[in-house]
DNA sequence: TTAGTTCGGGTTTTT
DNA sequence: CCCGAACTAA
């Protein structure tokens, strides 16, 4: 035992204790800007300092940059030999590695598929087509909203039809075919051999649960386990880690109630609670000191969240300077507010001699970064913009991943649809819709249809050109296991004839887009020549790229390669990062808080939270500001300032004028509001009650977040009767065309199609079950 | 089957 | 305003 551990010395005792803890399950409870990222590395590298084995470590983190830097910070305080084998990840990344390895037992192809959020709505939507229902009112989005809170509470399709509340809900808002379509949409995602996102969980969780020997292995295996965002984990995720730590219950959870802002997406703050319940002689460390931004930026962030009624107690303070007040800004439009914003980052940057890497923008929802990039092009400041589309999801890459993905799965249906015509290779609508009913009709993959597409009539040109198609994948499939990742890549990308296709497109975005692929290979090819210590003559293969790129996501991305550039991203990006100024704009009532969290409570928190994050991002200066005229849609639109800009005590702030006068037009009185909602009469009965821990996988959990009221939809019924007698010959009323004169009526009911005259707008064909018309003559 | 057009709807936030 | 879906013409 090597008596000085000097790098614990490098952390303040609150810090030291949490890090120096070995044995029994643990909670750090860390402030914004406290060092719990740091508090997690140094109990790491403590760990393994101690004699622990690194490879009987998991550590579990909200991003795979997390995961990285964290690898990255430990090696320098240990060395890499023994970091290399930390298993550290995110929750999704690890289990799918797993679910890799276990795949049999599932019944899923060892190189499944994982179906990003765009892969899972076509699908919706498919089945949908399929099952008869209207796309309008079974809102794709919406549906896979649903299935996915289903899924990240463990409810399975059979747990949802036996649930009569919520299939009592399903039938009060006109959706009563929602657990079939759940059923319908997991039984084609099992015959595609694909999982989406939330199925890695919820798989994981029914592998351990029904592999006793399977989950006696990891958890012998993950003897240590420690997760980093714990606010931010769901149900689903609570139990994987719940499971893996029974054995030795050496758990450690790092999180900040403060900071959780993914409840929309499942995330359950209960699960700390839950992690007192679970093991009742937990330790608990908290670590309240800041050492990140000001007092000003901390004591105003501390004002704002005392305003939510759910939180957990704690005295964020800190030793540093008072610092510059923070600055409000009032701009007549979004351009303005670019422009502000923009000028003041010039100004500071040429006073204080600061690099644009210190600077950062942020903002609620990503459509507002155009303004801000203007101005600062105008500048000639560099920047560059997180999120939004991110690389993986643009069309092209999307496009030869899709190839990647058949050429490991043929099973992928989504995949098959996107490709099987690009480049276009004279496989029609037709013969895809002739493929797609003949395989649901024998229960087959679109795949295996594809064999056998005599038996739907498809033969001649489109038969040869399937057949042809068919050729060509398999001839990559031959070449899966011997070639790399990179080899393999690029052999498609030129026998697919991508590569040629796009090269044609002269047009800047037609290069821009040639290049993105060239970047992707190049990704491939460094992924290729890694080579692994322990099995050095192993190839990377194409399989083992596209288990990490599903789940690379936009906040992934290198910080940035050469010089700095001001960042520009949501609020939810910027989560874990600090810049010494920053700027939070678009603080507009509507807009933060979002007008969809108006209703509840628990959204109008969730809400303040994340303008907490904001606004703790900051180290030095934050300026805070908001437009009163902003375009949505290329239309004008007007709002008032945030109230959220009111929450923080005045004496924080630098007022504009005009915001100083006391009196204000009528703006939210929150005091009062809060007082109704803590006692919420109108509600019947709150459920806020968190699934029991105790829950086995398959206990349906009380209405999740997700499930509050449907607005009711069905306003196309009235129409409908109203148009019953529409005659032809009849002077008709439309509220978009005007008068018009019905001509011809034909099709059956309800089918009904008239021909109309109108003459402001000429002769249209409408639908009668669809167009509002009036009955004039 | 494809290219060219119109039309309607979408903006929270993301693994 | 911008994209995809749906419709129309060749």
């Amino acid at each position: 035992m090597n008596s000085p551990h000097h790098f614990l010395d490098e952390l303040n005792s609150a810090q030291r204790a949490a890090a120096a803890h070995i044995h029994g399950p643990m909670m750090v409870i860390a402030g914004a800007g406290s060092g719990k990222t740091r508090v997690l590395t140094y109990r790491i590298a403590y760990l393994i300092e101690q004699g622990i084995d690194p490879f009987n470590i998991l550590a579990l983190t909200f991003t795979n940059k997390a995961a990285k830097e964290m690898k990255n910070r430990i090696s320098k305080l240990i060395g890499d030999g023994d970091s290399r084998h930390i298993w550290m990840g995110t929750f999704h990344s690890i289990f799918a590695r797993i679910l890799r390895i276990e795949s049999e037992k599932i019944n899923f192809p060892r190189n499944f598929s994982i179906y990003d959020s765009a892969d899972s709505k076509s699908l919706i939507k498919d089945v949908l087509k399929e099952m008869g229902l209207d796309d309008k009112l079974y809102k794709p989005g919406m549906v896979h909203h649903r299935i996915s809170t289903c899924k990240n509470n463990l409810i399975s399709p059979a747990d949802y039809a036996a649930d009569a509340v919520m299939v009592g809900d399903d039938r009060s808002s006109g959706r009563p075919r929602m657990a079939e379509v759940y059923a319908q949409y997991n039984l084609r995602l099992l015959k595609a051999g694909a999982m989406d996102f939330d199925d890695l969980l919820f798989k994981t969780n029914e592998l351990l649960r029904d592999y006793p020997d399977v989950l006696h292995r990891y958890q012998h295996k993950f003897q240590y386990i420690l997760v980093d965002e714990y606010q931010d984990t769901n149900f689903s995720q609570y139990l994987i880690v719940k499971q893996l730590a029974a054995a030795f219950q050496n758990v450690c959870v790092v999180g900040d109630d403060a900071q959780s802002i993914y409840a929309f997406r499942g995330a359950n703050i209960q699960n700390i609670l839950n992690f007192r319940k679970d093991y009742p002689d937990f330790s608990l460390y908290k670590l309240e000191q800041n050492y990140r931004s000001t007092k000003t930026i901390v004591e105003a962030a501390n004002s704002i969240i005392s305003k939510n009624r759910d939180q957990i107690k704690k005295e964020v303070w800190t030793d540093n300077d008072q610092g510059q007040k923070i600055r409000v800004h009032r701009a007549a439009t979004d351009n303005d507010e670019g422009q502000f914003v923009a000028g003041q980052i010039y100004q500071v940057r040429a006073n204080e001699q600061a690099d644009p890497s210190e600077f950062a923008i942020l903002y609620r929802t990503n459509a507002q970064s155009r303004s801000f990039e203007e101005s600062l092009r105008k500048l000639n400041i560099p920047y560059k913009i997180y999120g939004g589309l991110s690389f993986y999801q643009r069309k092209e890459i999307k496009d030869l991943i899709a190839y990647f993905r058949l050429t490991c799965n043929p099973n992928d249906e989504e995949a098959v649809k996107r490709v099987i015509n690009y480049p276009k290779r004279g496989i029609g609508d037709t013969t895809i819709q002739k493929l797609m009913i003949g395989a649901s009709e024998r229960g087959v993959s679109l795949w295996d249809m594809m064999d056998r597409c005599g038996e739907v009539g498809i033969g001649g040109s489109a038969g040869q050109r399937l057949s042809e198609f068919m050729v060509m994948i398999r001839s990559f499939q031959v070449q899966l296991e011997t070639k790399n990742a990179y080899d393999m890549g690029y052999l498609i990308a030129q026998e697919s004839g991508i590569l040629r296709d796009l090269f044609a497109d002269r047009t800047p975005e037609g290069i821009a887009r040639y290049e993105n692929i060239q970047e992707l290979l190049n990704g491939m090819k460094e992924f290729s020549d890694i080579v692994d210590l322990d099995f050095p003559d192993q190839i990377r293969t194409m399989p083992d790229f596209l288990v990490d790129v599903a789940l690379l996501t936009d906040a992934d991305q290198e910080k940035d390669e050469e010089g700095g550039k001001v960042s520009l991203m949501t609020i939810h990006a910027a989560k874990g990062l600090e810049f010494p100024y920053v700027y939070i704009v678009g603080l507009e009532d509507g807009l933060f808080p979002s007008a969809m969290s108006l209703d509840s409570r628990e959204d109008l928190e969730e809400e303040r939270r994340l303008f907490y994050v904001a606004l703790t991002r900051a180290e030095k200066e934050a300026t805070i500001s908001y437009a009163l005229m902003r375009y949505k849609w290329g239309q004008p639109q007007w709002s008032e300032r945030s109230p959220f800009i009111d929450e923080i005590d005045p004496i924080y702030l630098d007022l504009p004028a005009e915001d100083k006068s006391p009196k204000r037009s009528a703006p939210i009185d929150f005091q009062s509001q809060r007082n109704d909602w803590g006692t919420r009469p109108s509600q019947p009965a709150p459920k806020t009650a968190a699934p029991k821990p105790t829950a086995s996988p398959s206990t349906p959990i009380a209405a999740p977040a997700g499930f509050k009221r449907v607005q009711s939809t069905s306003s196309s019924s009235a129409a409908g009767t109203v148009n019953a007698d529409v005659q032809e010959g009849n002077e008709v009323m439309h509220e978009k065309f005007g008068k018009g004169k019905v001509l011809k009526i034909e099709g059956e009911s309800p089918d009904l199609k008239a021909t109309i005259f109108f003459p402001s707008a000429g002769q249209k064909q409408l639908l009668l079950k669809f167009a509002k018309l009036q009955v004039l003559s």
